[in-house]
DNA sequence: AACTCACGAAACATAATAAGTTACATGAAT
DNA sequence: ATTCATGTAACTTATTATGTTTCGTGAGTT
């Protein structure tokens, strides 16, 4: 099952430009990422929604960050790219009365959803200035 | 992203086959499945190499149930069907040396490595004969 | 022995979706 | 006017869970 890798590319993408002077275009991000600017486009365009970043149009323009790394989680990045759902597993969609198959789906659902608020407990308290400092 | 529903499947068909005097065909799997008998066998086939059913063919064959419910969890059922990854969250698999790319994607890493250990031990403390008595 | 039932397995088709790509419109600076 | 860069629509590709067809094989039944 092919994996969602926007969270991670955005995240180097978004501490990448806290250092830059200039705009950074679409162009430049999609070497970096090693992908397409269109892509690029099209991702960060869910973070400027959110007022993470801001683009500008002609000569010079390109992606800005738009709020400071310290005051950004992971969570916050996370959520912008509005992800549906954190899992691959999935609980049957059969549209049963089986009591068995309504328990077993609860019993799972649940505990996906307590997984689910762990991550997105931990996202939450990490902000992005944290990965600037972390040793490789 | 399309979900995978073999757990959900697995166990709705385990807790059944154990008030199941007969064996269990296929054919009727996938008739409460709502699915195809192929599908059915190549999944039980994955609880079957783990001993968790038997299967025989011919006349009156079928699947059987081959531990006690209270002896099986979520987890052995999880990984006996051998899913690679429980999250649809992946890493940039870009091979570089960026050391800002390295440690966003530790950060990201070790949460998804953190919330999976949380839901394996939750699926590992669930026995499926718990699920018989939980009320609709 | 012939027949039927049911699993085993290979090969192929379908559906969903993240990502990649092409093409063109629009706006801003030179 | 020209060039640069984003905005967007439409289409293609890659991947993978699931579905489907088909044939082989073993086990009871008649």
């Amino acid at each position: 099952m092919r994996k969602d890798s926007r969270l991670s590319r955005m995240l180097h993408i978004l501490i990448h430009m806290d250092h830059m002077e200039e705009a950074a275009t679409s162009e430049h991000i999609a070497t970096m990422l090693n992908t397409n600017p269109v892509v690029v486009r099209r991702t960060m365009g869910c973070l400027r929604e959110q007022g993470y970043v801001t683009s500008v149009k002609g000569h010079g323009g390109g992606w800005r960050l738009n709020v400071a790394l310290k005051d950004i989680t992971l969570l916050d990045i996370h959520n912008a790219l509005g992800e549906s759902s954190v899992f691959t597993i999935g609980l049957s969609d059969e549209y049963t009365e089986c009591p068995i198959e309504k328990a077993v789906n609860r019993e799972i659902g649940d505990a996906l959803k307590a997984s689910e608020d762990f991550l997105l407990t931990r996202f939450g308290e990490v902000t992005l200035d944290k990965l600037t400092l972390a040793k490789a």
